[in-house]
DNA sequence: ATTTTAATGCAACTTAGTTGCAATAAACCT
DNA sequence: AGGTTTATTGCAACTAAGTTGCATTAAAAT
């Protein structure tokens, strides 16, 4: 499915803003915040951002995760993979994907696992 | 180990403000934000509740998780155990302990699923 | 008991994210 | 294509969680 397609199959206007913010979020390796965003693409106004982001994470084209910092970071969905979140430098990682651990009675969406990453263990 | 001697023991000074908030935490079935604090103790200010939580946080006498909703919950650490948020009625759940899934080069100190809870999917 | 220094409470502040609203521009319909 | 409808945008004002400066209070050390 190509980024247009993801905003039109959802019944969302395709505009300009809603292409730049995929485009920009598909070639992340990792989460990012507004603030990052910004720096990346000055031009969209943090109301739309952050509009955006709720308008898609409803609909699982964007996946939203809570930083210890305060911000969210938000991420493309693409094949679902637990993050670890350094709380030394407040990193976020995407890390491979594993077979999701059964949890009886419950619909598991993501995994975060928190603790401390290998270039700050050091 | 006392709650009193988890103060004590960092080098905290053993105030009225700090056994209060040890002791209703200690009481809790699941984290708690600050909102929810101040229904059950009216009588900790906002700033010193918060500091307290940095600190306690600093010496792992306390643990933080972030929730999506902007707020910050608090728990006495007790055993490492997960949690389970649910993305739709956003509550926090102790989850019974397992053993920690091994992540190569990492230091995991708690781990998050997030979902949504049997009640939700009823 | 006196001194020292950490901790508290208050008010002011910061900052991430939200909201109201007028202007704009997709999508829809002749 | 031109005209109408209605979702979306950008701006500014706002909200709310959490932080900070500072004078006061009270542990703990001597
Ligand atoms: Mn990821
Ligand atoms: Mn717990
Ligand atoms: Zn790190
Ligand atoms: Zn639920």
């Amino acid at each position: 499915m190509t980024l247009n397609e993801k905003i039109t199959r959802n019944g969302f206007r395709l505009t300009a803003p809603r292409k730049k913010i995929l485009s920009i979020l598909a070639i992340q390796q990792q989460p990012i915040s507004f603030d990052e965003y910004t720096l990346l693409d000055p031009t969209i106004d943090k109301s739309t951002f952050y509009r955006t982001m709720q308008s898609f994470e409803s609909v699982r084209i964007i996946n939203g995760i809570e930083s210890d910092t305060g911000k969210r970071y938000f991420e493309l969905t693409e094949t679902i993979h637990p993050h670890f979140i350094c709380q030394h430098c407040h990193s976020i990682v995407c890390l491979p994907s594993q077979p999701p651990i059964a949890l009886q009675g419950y619909s598991i969406e993501s995994v975060i696992y928190k603790g401390v990453c290998p270039q700050c263990l050091k």
